[in-house]
This record gives C-alpha cells, sequence and structure tokens, in this order.
DNA sequence: TAAAAATACTCCATAGGTATTTTAT
DNA sequence: ATAAAATACCTATGGAGTATTTTTA
C-alpha cells in the first residue's frame, strides 16, 4: 500500500468526486480510480458506496478515512521535522493507556522540545 | 513509498542486521537492503551509518524511526479496528497546541470511545 | 446529450527474487 | 574462512497514462 493512495482516498472523501479529486492529485481520473480499487482490494472491504456517481463512503470507509488522515498527518509532520519547519508552535502526540476497570490514566509518553512518541 | 517499506526499516533498526530483519520481514537480504535504499533516496537522506556490517542509525534515521513506528501503529490500529478487535484498553490519539509565550494550552481534540483526531 | 465513472489497453518503473562479489573479521 | 552487505541481473506486478464505453440525470 502506498501512502499515496491514501492521500487519493482522503480527497475522494472531501471532494465527493473522482475527477476533481483525481485533478487535485494531480493524476487522471482513471488512475484514481484504480487506485481507490485497489485499496478497497488490500484491505478487502468496499470504501465508496458506487451509483454512477460518487455517492458516498461506506461505514468503514469512514473508519478508514479516520486512519487514513492520521497516517497522512503523521507522514506529513515528518516531513516538516525533517526540513526543520517547526510551524510555530510546538506540536506533539501523546499515547494514553486507559484501564477501564481501575480509572487509572497511565501517561507513556510526554512532549518533548520539538515532539516524541514511545509506545 | 510503500507502508511495508516502513515496517522493513523499523525492524532494521530493531534487529541492527539486515539478514536478520529481512529473515524477520519474510523478504531476502537484498531486497530488504535495496528497499532501505529506496527509502533514502525518497527521503533524500541517509538513515543507516554502513560500515560493511551495520553500525547504527544516523540521526536523521532516528527520527524517521519515531515516525516510522507511529505510522505503523496507527496502520496496525487501523487493522484492528476493521476486524473489530479492541485488544483490551482503549487508545487513541490527541494532538496538543501550546502557545509558548502564553503558557496556554489548547486540547484540540478528545478521546471518542474507539479514537479520535482532528488538526 | 452532457457529465461521471468504469473499462480496456499499453507502457514503464520498481519490488522482489537468485546468484555472485566484496570486504572486514 | 566466514559472515555480512552490496551489486548485478532478471522477472513480474502494478501504477499511471490515453482512449473509449457505459450509464444516468
Amino acid at each position: 500500500m502506498l501512502i499515496r493512495h491514501l492521500k487519493f482516498f482522503v480527497t475522494l472523501a472531501e471532494e465527493q468526486h473522482f475527477g476533481r479529486a483525481a485533478e487535485q492529485c494531480s493524476v487522471t481520473q482513471p488512475t484514481l480510480s484504480q487506485a481507490i480499487r485497489k485499496l478497497e482490494e488490500d484491505l478487502n472491504l468496499s470504501l465508496i458506496v458506487r451509483g454512477h456517481r460518487f455517492l458516498s463512503l461506506t461505514a468503514e470507509g469512514e473508519k478508514v478515512l479516520r486512519w487514513g488522515r492520521q497516517i497522512l498527518a503523521d507522514y506529513e509532520s515528518l516531513h516538516d521535522d525533517l526540513r526543520g519547519r517547526k510551524k510555530g508552535g510546538l506540536t506533539g502526540t501523546l499515547r494514553l493507556g486507559v484501564i477501564p476497570g481501575a480509572l487509572a490514566i497511565s501517561l507513556l509518553a510526554a512532549l518533548t522540545e520539538t515532539s516524541a512518541s514511545s509506545s
């Protein structure tokens, strides 16, 4: 799976239109269509409710959309980080482990000067 | 960039050894070597300090490692989510924007039932 | 009939394999 | 001599394009 193709999908979800999404990603409409099909194949589910126009995302598509955005955000942050652009504010990622029965929250990673994460 | 190749890189960082990393990823050593080179090319930086053995990660490699782990964690969470496995604890991602001069912290996204994010 | 997405095809980049070489222990 | 990574080479997959078809609004 190409990270690039996640971008196609997220753009499609925003544009609700294959042609406009393709244009925005600087690829042709068949290329974007094929990439979405490939994604569906890889994940073994359907992302889009298709008529002969774009209709909507499936429930699973909505899930994948949230995760796709997350992954793309991480990916873009990486590039910003590597290029030393910090864009004003400090941004980082925390992971919170929550133990439901115990009402305990363990803080697994803290914000560093630039950003940090751990598992 | 293939998400698969990020996995190669993270595994290599853990194993500190091309051969073992390749074996663990179920690919041959040249395949893994080539994939790492391709990553370096894509990102336009060097990830590994190479002698004729694996020596260490570069400083930039360490950065990429952190982000790679983050992206892979997201990717694996997606799969778990799609398959309805929630694995016990709830896990999510928060994004915190910090305004240095003001000592103010704005909470931009909260934890939902499964997980949520926003920008 | 116009617009949107799918289909059919072609081409080329590249992921991945096998075999081999190089070099440092 | 051995082990590790790189290199050379080959094949097959699939990403991306152009042209066309299909369908419905």
